[in-house]
DNA sequence: AGCCAGGAAGAAT
DNA sequence: ATTCTTCATGGC
């Protein structure tokens, strides 16, 4: 196991981001995070002024929870609007992680119309179930496993309706290397994710958002709807969106987070 | 009982 | 090209 510490500082907030609703592996236990993440493994502490990271690969962690990025560059950068300000200082600590590509595909399939408490569960039983065991905790699985799954096993570990969709994705994503898709600018790389059945919009941008860090682009889930459903009554979640990547250009994927954390907070949350 | 949750597919218009 | 209906599941 290796270690590396990070300063706490306004603009870094484990706690934050993991709950931002990006991420579904980790649990939190006494104010220490558990996190898997692929087939990697972290224990997060806070100790009193900074945090200690204890993982299988530090330089993947780094990487992963984005800190070279300047997040305080980004918020000063950002309009003077009050809503967007308050949401900002709400979850200031908030980073947008750089997650594996197959991880977010399989797990933003499973977040349609759903809960995060149940989206959290049922991928918990997937890595269980089909994951590889690398000694006290489970890989997230792989194509091939998704691929080979029957539908009723999907439904058995309560996919619901989306089982078919886990299935037919997995099959084709057998013949596709993600790697080469990375090179692809966000709106062809959108439009590959939209040829995946039941991945839509909203589940394409949350994919290019998380697992490929695309900051172009602007989820609009039931949270977004209700902030912008005053300013933006007659748009179409889709006509909605790209209104609002004209607005906030390359942030908008980081307004989008915030103001998704901070709508979502002050509805109240169900855990 | 009905509505909602990090929506999308398929049908109807 | 848009709008309507249906789709599991569980909490409230």
């Amino acid at each position: 196991m290796e270690k590396f510490y990070v300063e706490k500082t306004p603009y870094f907030d484990v706690k934050e981001t993991l709950d931002s609703g990006q991420v579904f592996r980790f649990r939190e236990e006494d104010g220490v995070f558990t996190l898997n993440a692929s087939c990697h493994k972290a224990i997060i502490k806070d100790l009193d002024g900074r945090y200690e990271f204890t993982c299988d690969d530090a330089d993947y962690f780094y990487n992963y929870f984005d800190l070279n990025t300047d997040y305080k560059e980004i918020q000063d950068s950002l309009k003077d609007e009050n809503t967007l300000l308050d949401a900002v200082n709400y979850g200031k600590g908030i980073h947008i992680l750089k997650q594996d590509t197959e991880e977010m595909i399989y797990s933003f399939l499973i977040s349609q119309n759903n809960m995060i408490p149940r989206i959290k569960a049922i991928i918990e039983r997937a890595c269980v179930k089909m994951g590889e065991d690398m000694g006290g905790y489970f890989a997230f699985p792989k194509t091939e496993k998704w691929a080979e799954m029957s539908v009723d096993f999907y439904k058995s570990i309560g996919a619901g309706y989306r089982a078919e969709y886990l299935k037919r994705t997995g099959e084709s994503l057998i013949s596709v290397d993600l790697n080469e898709w990375k090179n692809l600018p966000t709106e062809e790389l959108r439009g590959r994710l939209l040829s995946l059945h039941g991945v839509g919009r909203k589940v394409a941008d949350c994919i290019l958002l998380f697992g490929f860090n695309r900051l172009d682009v602007f989820p609009v889930d039931t949270w977004i709807k209700k902030v912008f459903r005053d300013e933006y009554p007659t748009l179409s979640p889709e006509k909605m969106s790209k209104t609002l990547v004209e607005r906030y250009g390359d942030l908008s994927g980081y307004v989008q987070q915030w103001l998704f954390y901070y709508k979502r907070g002050q509805g109240g949350r169900k855990v």
